[in-house]
DNA sequence: CGAAAAACTTGACGATTAGTCATTTAAATT
DNA sequence: AATTTAAATGACTAATCGTCAAGTTTTTCG
C-alpha cells in the first residue's frame, strides 16, 4: 500500500503547513484574534479540511504547544555538546529556556494556557498523550544534569535530595522568572539586558541554595553566561 | 447633592454584585464559558447596563484581577501581626500567596492572563492604573520585609544587593512554584500536601541562596511553616 | 480502461457571542 | 405637573466556532 503511505505523508505535510500558517498569524496578532476562518482563508483550504486535522481550536492550540516543546527540546538537546561543570550545564538549560521564551513568546504562553482544563477538555486524547510525552522528555534532560551533579558530588548528598525535587526547583525559578519578565515586558517595557541578568541572578540563588558547586562566590558565572551565549550564538 | 452621592454608591454596589456573580460563574466554569449574556441573565440586568459598568469583557476580567490583588493584599497585610524573624515573615508571605492561589485559582490565573496585551488593550485606562497601583502595593509589602532583613543584617550586605532584586527573586520562585503546581493539579492530579511542601522547599532554596539568616540548616522551617499555617487558620 | 466505491473537500448554515444604539422608562428638577 | 436629564433595555450587527449534506477527487477492481 504505497499510495496510502504517500497519502499519510501528504496529510502530515499539510498539517505542518497549517501549523506554520497558524503560528505566523499567532506571532503577529496573538491567539484570540487568530480565527479558524482566517486560517482557512490564508492556508487556501476550507474550514472543513482544517477541522479534519484539528478537532477544535483548542486542539490546534495544543498542537502548537507540541511545537513549543519541540523547540525547547531542540535547544536543550543542543547543549549536549556544551563543555563545562554540571552547574554550567544546568545554566545552559536556563539559557535555552530563555531563548525559547524570547524567540517564541506566544508559544511559551500557549504552553502555559494550554494546561487549563478548558483547553484540555477540547483536545484530542492523542495530542494530550503527546504533550505528556514531550513534557517527560524535557524533564528527563534536566533530571540527567541533576543526577550527574549528584553522582559527581557537585550537589552535596548530606541532606536527602531527590532528583525530581531539585529539577522542579530549577524549573520553577526558570519558569517564574521568565514568565514574569515576559509579561512585564509586554505590559510595560523592560529592557532585554536586564532580563538575562535577572535570570542569571535567580538561577544562581537557587543553585547556591541547593549547594550546587562551584558556588557563585567561587566562580564567575557571568563569564559562564557569556560563554553559553556565544555557544548558542554559534 | 445627596442624591448623586447615593446614586454613585448604588452604582458601586451593583458593580460589586456583578463582579460577585461573574466570579461565581468563573469559579464554576472558567473564563471562556462565562459570557456577557449569561451574566446579564443571571444578574437580572440587561447587557446594556453591564456595558455601562465594563467597557468590554476584558475590562471585566481586569476588574476581577483587581479583586485578586485585593485578596492577596488582605492576606499579606494580615501578616503584619505575625511575630518572627524577618525570614519567617517572608515565609508567611509565601504562605499567603499560596492561600490566595488555592482559594481562588481562577482569579490567580486571571491576574496572569490579564497581563496579555490583548486584555490590556481592551481595558479602560482607569482600571489599568488601578492594577498598577495594586501591583505596587503588593511589591511594597515584600520590599519592606526584605529591607528590614537588610537593616537587621539577616541578609548579608557583603555582595551588593538591591531590595527590588531580592523581592523579584522571591516573587519569581513563589509564582513559578505556585503556578506550575496549580496547573499540574488541574491537568493531572497532584496531592495538595505535596504542594505546600514543595513551596516550602523552593522558598528555602532561594532564601538560603540569598544567605538569608537563619539558614535552613540551623532552623526548623517546617515548624515555622506549621506556625504560619495555624496563624492563618486562626 | 471504466464504473463503482471509498475517501476527501467544500462552503453554506445553525448556534453563540461581543458589543452598539435607538427607544423606552425612570428620576430629578423647576 | 411639566420638563429636562439620566439610565436601562433588548433587538440588532458582525464575527466566530463547529457541522454536515452535497460535491469532487482518488482508489479499487472487474
Amino acid at each position: 500500500m504505497a499510495t496510502s503511505e504517500r497519502k499519510a505523508r501528504e496529510l502530515r505535510q499539510r498539517e505542518e503547513m497549517l501549523l506554520d500558517t497558524a503560528l505566523e498569524m499567532l506571532e503577529k496578532d496573538g491567539f484570540a484574534t487568530m480565527t479558524m476562518d482566517k486560517l482557512a482563508r490564508r492556508s487556501e483550504y476550507s474550514k472543513g479540511t482544517i477541522y479534519n486535522h484539528f478537532a477544535s481550536k483548542e486542539d490546534l492550540l495544543t498542537a502548537l504547544c507540541l511545537r513549543g516543546f519541540d523547540i525547547q527540546l531542540q535547544l536543550y538537546r543542543s547543549t549536549r555538546d556544551f563543555e563545562g561543570t554540571s552547574r554550567e550545564k544546568m545554566l545552559a538549560l536556563y539559557y535555552g529556556y530563555y531563548l525559547y521564551a524570547r524567540q517564541h513568546p506566544t508559544l511559551f504562553m500557549c504552553v502555559l494556557s494550554g494546561q487549563s482544563p478548558n483547553v484540555i477538555e477540547k483536545t484530542s486524547p492523542e495530542r494530550i498523550a503527546m504533550r505528556r510525552q514531550k513534557e517527560r522528555e524535557v524533564a528527563a534532560i534536566c533530571d540527567r544534569v541533576v543526577a550527574e551533579a549528584l553522582v559527581n558530588g557537585d550537589i552535596p548528598a548530606d541532606r536527602e535530595r531527590i532528583v525530581g525535587e531539585l529539577t522542579f526547583a530549577n524549573w520553577a525559578i526558570a519558569f517564574g522568572t521568565t514568565a514574569l519578565l515576559l509579561a512585564a515586558e509586554q505590559a510595560y517595557s523592560i529592557a532585554r539586558l536586564d532580563q538575562t541578568s535577572s535570570l542569571l541572578t535567580n538561577a544562581g540563588l537557587v543553585m547556591d541554595g541547593i549547594g550546587w558547586h562551584p558556588l557563585s562566590d567561587s566562580w564567575d558565572y557571568r563569564q559562564s553566561w557569556s560563554r553559553i551565549q556565544s555557544f548558542f550564538g554559534a
